[in-house]
DNA sequence: TGCCTATACCTTGCGACGCAAGGTACCTTG
DNA sequence: CAAGGTACCTTGCGTCGCAAGGTATAGGCA
């Protein structure tokens, strides 16, 4: 693994599950797609092998709620939404990001 | 452990690593001097059992090296500076912050 | 001298989680 | 009915922040 994805993975811890929340926020998603949005969503690029625990675990938190859905073509999807506790969630994340970032700006001298 | 700790625990994954470089950028600092103005920094509190480890892991991939020196009272001190890789690596962390903070931001709709 | 407290450094064990790799099931197409 | 594509999921590993506990040095004071 190269020291860019490194560094870049052990960035994205704790911030990835309240990524899929946001986008959850828009609209519903099923699991390729989040992958596929975050990636193109830029620094978040991810692979299956952590979203799929990580749906469990919000699903298992009470965040986010799933449904079956029929695709035009091929398998079935597992289509994702947020839940009362999911938006709540997110709303406090949110908050926390913004004084979490605020602070690494004042250290790293990387504010404005 | 509450759940507001456990949260911006997450976040400081891979940040206080480099927060610590740019502490040190500054001027010479030792472990528990360290901790301190971290904590005080705002929204980096951390503890010496995460300190330490860290230093080592440091020291061990040289960006940073150490020196004793003799304290006005009680034992010595390790001191640590910033190796020309620690700049290096600070230098490049600042870009990859800037960048991952970014998407984040979008992500999350907490731009501005 | 002997004890107590404060300061500073370090280690051990645990838990959480992102990831690579591998596996299963469903659907379409030739 | 085989082959390929899509989508879901699991296993095992490594990293790292942390709580808790341990060791050592120095100064104050009886």
């Amino acid at each position: 693994m190269s020291d860019d994805a490194a560094l870049t993975t052990a960035l994205r811890r704790g911030t990835i599950e309240y990524c899929v929340l946001a986008l959850l926020d828009k609209r519903e998603l099923y699991g390729v797609e989040l992958v596929q949005q975050l990636s193109t969503g830029l620094g978040m690029t991810t692979s299956e092998g952590t979203m799929y625990p990580l749906l469990s675990r919000l699903r298992r938190n009470g965040r986010i709620a799933t449904t079956w859905r029929e695709a035009p073509a091929g398998p079935p999807r597992r289509y994702y939404t947020l839940t009362p506790d999911g938006e709540a969630a997110l709303t406090h994340f949110r908050t926390e990001w913004v004084v979490f970032r605020s602070g690494v700006d004042r250290i790293l001298g990387t504010e404005l």
